[in-house]
RNA sequence: GCGAGUGUAGCACAAUGGAUAGUGUAGUGGCCUCCGAAGCCAUUGAUCCGGGUUCGACUCCCGGCACUCGCACCA
């Protein structure tokens, strides 16, 4: 019998039909079956041991019976009972070799984990920046970890609709129109219109806190553009499209192409009917003027407002958020919302969902599942929020530019030989890369420290040095004369077959303890996806590659013995396709055959 | 004031209540006639403080401390 994709999964099955036999079911016994550190097993079960506290039972004893009624498993595991009731799982060499020799291409791996979230839907809001302003150091984050969320989801078989929620509807228009209509300057415009438009807000600003003629102005302008006047829409739209359009290239960079792009001013017409729905349920009230809903079950928030209606009359983000929450559930029936933002805004969603919760109940809609993922902030070395030298806003282009500059010169250090094309190539794989890969390596709940040395030096756990793992197998293969993408070996009687049939069982411990890593790939990626933290999945790909250079560093790949041979390239392969399919779901390229 | 997040070696990070708290950098000592040394091997060094729960706590609970952030109409 073969092993499935996710081998925790055939231990917890087993160990749940021995707990069945013996009776321990009934009880609530559960196997927790997880990745064990190499020095103990592949995989431990600890369930023994809390059964048997809450049974009053000896947890050893409790081990050694459903140890004694797994023997189906001894074929492929080597079991054992150890400290005071772990139970620990090796998988046998031949039982690595069947489960290798199985997942042997990206799509097969996608096949094998395509299971959890298979006929969902899911919605991912992430990136969401204003228009009218240039994309900087802060919004680097959610487009990243977003990304590579939705990635994740979409290989846990969900479909998947990335949802770009910009902010097209803010107050800052009618300064920012008031200021077109002035003061453009048509070759600034065509050169760089973010900046332009950047500097047509400065001065409507200025001019509107200079003079109180100019804000009153700008106030009808604005007034004109939310009443639907031609003009002031035509400009408006103007600045969007041109907005989009420069988002773009830097999406363009990140590997970003969104199905939606329903910002604010999409839901500027569905704001009423959620005042009159969330009035009629009973849930907002009037409050100095604003319609607000308070929570009284909440320490806080029965007395902190969330304000859905301000006292002018006017929406605000609490209202095109509630509209936005029914559309999705609505119109894109989704089982998941998912928002992808920086934890100061914490409260903010946390209200959002209260409300969103309670009035679905009292309206009878579906309730999706509702997520905030959060994220801390880009620091400086000096533990600041992340700024340029001399204090201004880092730009996410010149950082780009910068991150794929600083690759080149160390690619062309490394390797002055290479054609200035191919250092150029390579620089904006590795650059971009580098940049997020130092986001995903980490945990998003912290803040991270900026470094451009740590990040492009390229040392430790670094997109480079992945990206390096990869290069080298592919070099393995050039080397050999052989197709990394399909291996073909010469078998008995001349005639070629895929090295996974000729190849024979891992034997040497750098050969087992890569193995052994390699059929770990579904634990790192479903952990990554059911937590929404991607960092799992990079550590787990860190270690990988960590194990592969460890085994090409002590086992020769291209020897003459046909079977050993055959194994090690099997091996190769295997991680080739592991690192490339996993840096994929982080939102990586890896098309660089050497560096 | 109320609340949230974060506190792990000099620095930067990891640890889904499990076994001896892992890694990278920096330091020290090895390894290029050998598939690429952006590499490999070895080694020194840490859980903010005080209680509690648990067979077992970086992890959960209580009380402090430090830093960051949020708290009536910006998103």
């Amino acid at each position: 019998m073969s092993l499935p994709f996710n081998v925790a999964s055939h231990l917890d099955t087993a160990l749940r039909a021995a707990a069945a036999e013996l009776g321990l079911t009934d009880r609530g016994f559960q196997p927790e079956v997880r990745v064990a550190d190499p020095a103990n097993g592949d995989f431990q079960a600890n369930g023994a041991l809390a059964f048997a506290k809450r049974e009053k039972l000896n947890p050893r004893a409790v081990g050694q019976q459903l140890v004694e009624k797994l023997g189906a498993l001894q074929e492929q595991y080597d079991i054992s009972l150890a400290g005071p009731g772990f139970l620990n799982f090796r998988l046998k060499p031949a039982a690595l070799l069947g489960w290798l020799q199985t997942y042997d291409s990206e799509e097969h791996l996608q096949t094998g984990a395509a299971s959890a979230r298979c006929g969902q839907t899911w919605i991912v809001d992430y990136s969401s920046p204003n228009t009218a302003k240039q994309m900087h150091v802060g919004h680097l984050r959610s487009a990243v970890i977003g990304e590579a969320i939705c990635r994740l989801l979409a290989f846990s078989g969900a479909t998947v609709i990335r949802d770009n929620h910009i902010g097209d509807w803010g107050t800052q228009f009618g300064k920012l129109i008031w200021a077109y209509r002035r003061h453009l300057d048509p070759a600034a415009l065509a050169a760089d219109p973010l900046e332009e438009f950047e500097r047509l807000y400065k001065v409507g600003n200025t001019a509107a806190e200079a003079d109180p003629a100019v804000l009153a102005e700008a106030q009808q302008e604005l007034v004109k553009l939310q009443a639907g006047d031609a003009g002031s829409l035509a400009i408006w739209k103007r600045i969007n499209d041109v907005s989009l359009a420069a988002f773009q290239e830097i999406y363009d960079r990140l590997g970003i192409r969104f199905d939606a792009m329903l910002g604010e001013s999409f839901y500027n017409d569905k704001v009423g009917h959620i005042y009159r729905e969330l009035a009629e349920t009973g849930l907002a009230q009037p409050s100095e003027g604003a319609l607000v809903v308070f929570h009284p079950e909440h320490p806080r928030f029965a007395k902190q407002p969330f304000i859905i209606r301000k006292k002018d009359g006017a929406a605000n983000y609490a209202s095109s958020d509630l509209a936005t929450a029914l559309y999705r559930a609505e119109h894109f029936k989704v089982d998941g919302i998912i928002v992808v933002t920086d934890f100061r805004q914490a409260d903010h969603f946390e209200q959002l969902y209260l409300t969103v919760r309670k009035w679905f109940a009292a309206k009878n809609y579906r309730l999706p599942e509702l997520h905030h993922v959060t994220f801390g902030s880009v620091n400086g070395e000096d533990g600041k929020a992340l700024k340029t030298r001399d204090g201004g806003i880092i730009r996410l282009k010149a950082l780009l530019d910068e991150a794929k500059e600083r690759s080149y010169q160390l690619v062309s250090v490394k390797n002055p030989d290479f054609p200035e094309a191919e250092r150029r190539a390579i620089a904006d794989v590795v650059g971009v890369a580098s940049v997020q890969y130092a986001d995903l390596s980490q945990n998003r709940s912290s803040d991270y420290v900026f470094s451009w040395d740590k990040m492009i030096s390229l040392e430790g756990n670094t997109a480079a040095y992945l990206l390096y793992a990869v290069s080298r197998i592919r070099s393995i293969f050039r080397k050999a004369g052989l197709d990394a993408n399909n291996p073909m070996v010469a078998g008995d009687g001349g005639a070629t077959m895929p090295v996974a049939d000729a190849a024979t069982a891992p034997e040497s411990p750098q050969e087992l303890a890569l193995a052994r890593k390699l059929v770990k790939f579904s634990d790192a990626t479903q952990l990554a996806t059911t937590t929404l933290r991607p960092h799992f999945l990079s550590l787990y790909l860190y270690e990988l590659a960590g194990e592969f250079s460890a085994f090409y560093a002590a086992d020769k790949v291209i020897v003459d013995d046909p079977a050993v041979r055959a194994r090690r390239l099997l091996l190769c392969h295997r991680t080739l396709i592991e690192l490339e399919t996993g840096l994929h779901l982080l939102g990586l390229r890896t098309d660089l055959a050497r560096m």
